[in-house]
DNA sequence: TTTGGAAACTTAACAGTGTTAAGTATATTT
DNA sequence: AAATATACTTAACACTGTTAAGTTTCCAAA
């Protein structure tokens, strides 16, 4: 008899639905209002029966964070057909940057709210969704430091570099924090800004 | 008679000392922990007591956020010495860096938290502290650009691009996001990017 | 077919948050 | 002495994540 496989698929649905539920919320309402009521409230169900599914809140931040770096993955996905090193480390930037724009709410989830991460120390040690991610840009990176495209010695501190801009570009505009500039040049900061770095990286690798 | 100049000076001083108690609370437990009840509690006053004085919580972080401004500001003056306005550039990035790790929190507040950036939008438009600093960065990147130490065209996108950087590696380390680097490594490598970083600026100016 | 028990879900509560309306002392003015 | 203004507190509202205890539902064995 069935029954049981049919429980079985009964449960995975609702844990399905919760994260669902989670992302819709997360997604219409932003992060500091996706509460775990909001999402009980989307399914129907109390909120304690979430806690039957997930362990915490965190846990779902953490599932809807890993979902954040599929969407980032598949988007990067393409630029594996960029033959040179160079130009794909570029590519990359702007594929970057785009992501962090269309997907606000996801970026924050990935790359500075803690949440996620809380559940790293937790259960397991390595935070695979982003070691994925930084190795695909090591790769590139090295290539390009072989091929004297970037003049680092070393491959993960330039990565992190690399990194590390576009993430401030993109944090530092999330923030609020271009308020420093004028409203017009403000909109358009991220992308002047980057304009000027790919500048400053044409000049190694031509 | 001097009472209303006594009882003048008893508000300024419990407006202070809201401020001295929320300050303790912040820098010993951190910005999660900072709740208006905890500050009324260490000030031995009611929590309503609080929005006599500051109209909500919003106006204390922001008063929080402008000591760090300050604090930041003091020990980017000693490098108004610094002839070389390239040599400048290179030691406001170090100050910038150990002031972000020195003061986690307050750096939290200034360049990443949404709480301050809200009471821009009520009353004041500008956000002078931000300015004024951000100011300072210009004022040397431009004279970096004039003689020659860097390519930018955009004073304000090169500017935003160099703050931007560090911004990044010290965000991403305060968030934990250095998890794809071994243990080790990982402890160092804002240092390690900061090299690299120099290296490439140094390409250029030399 | 009825009974026992496991599984699934809910209710109610705890301890915390920012914030405010209403109430209470205290001190000053009329 | 009575009225008023000032300073502060109590109690509450509407939230938050989380859990212990209770209820309903459903399946299997007697």
């Amino acid at each position: 008899m069935g029954i049981n496989e049919r429980k079985e698929r009964e449960k995975e649905e609702l844990h399905k639905s919760i994260l669902t539920a989670a992302r819709e919320v997360f997604l219409e309402k932003g992060f500091d209002q996706t509460s775990i009521r909001s999402i009980a409230q989307k399914i129907e169900y109390s909120p304690t029966t979430i806690y039957l599914y997930y362990k915490d809140k965190d846990a779902i931040l953490y599932a809807l964070h890993t979902e954040g770096f599929y969407l980032l993955g598949s988007k990067m996905e393409v630029l594996n057909s960029v033959e040179n090193p160079f130009e794909r480390i570029k590519a990359m930037g702007r594929v970057y940057i785009q992501f962090a724009m269309d997907h606000p709410d996801y970026y924050d989830l990935m790359f500075v709210q803690k949440s996620p991460m809380n559940k790293l120390d937790e259960d397991h040690d390595v935070w695979r969704e982003g070691q994925t991610t930084f190795d695909g840009l090591k790769f590139s990176v090295a290539q390009c430091i072989e091929q004297g495209y970037l003049p680092f010695n070393d491959v993960e501190a330039g990565s992190y570099l690399l990194w590390a801009t576009l993430h401030g570009m993109c944090n530092l505009y999330d923030r609020g924090r271009c308020k420093v500039l004028d409203e017009e040049k403000s909109e358009q900061i991220v992308d002047l800004a980057f304009a000027e770095f790919l500048k400053m990286l044409d000049a190694f690798g031509n």
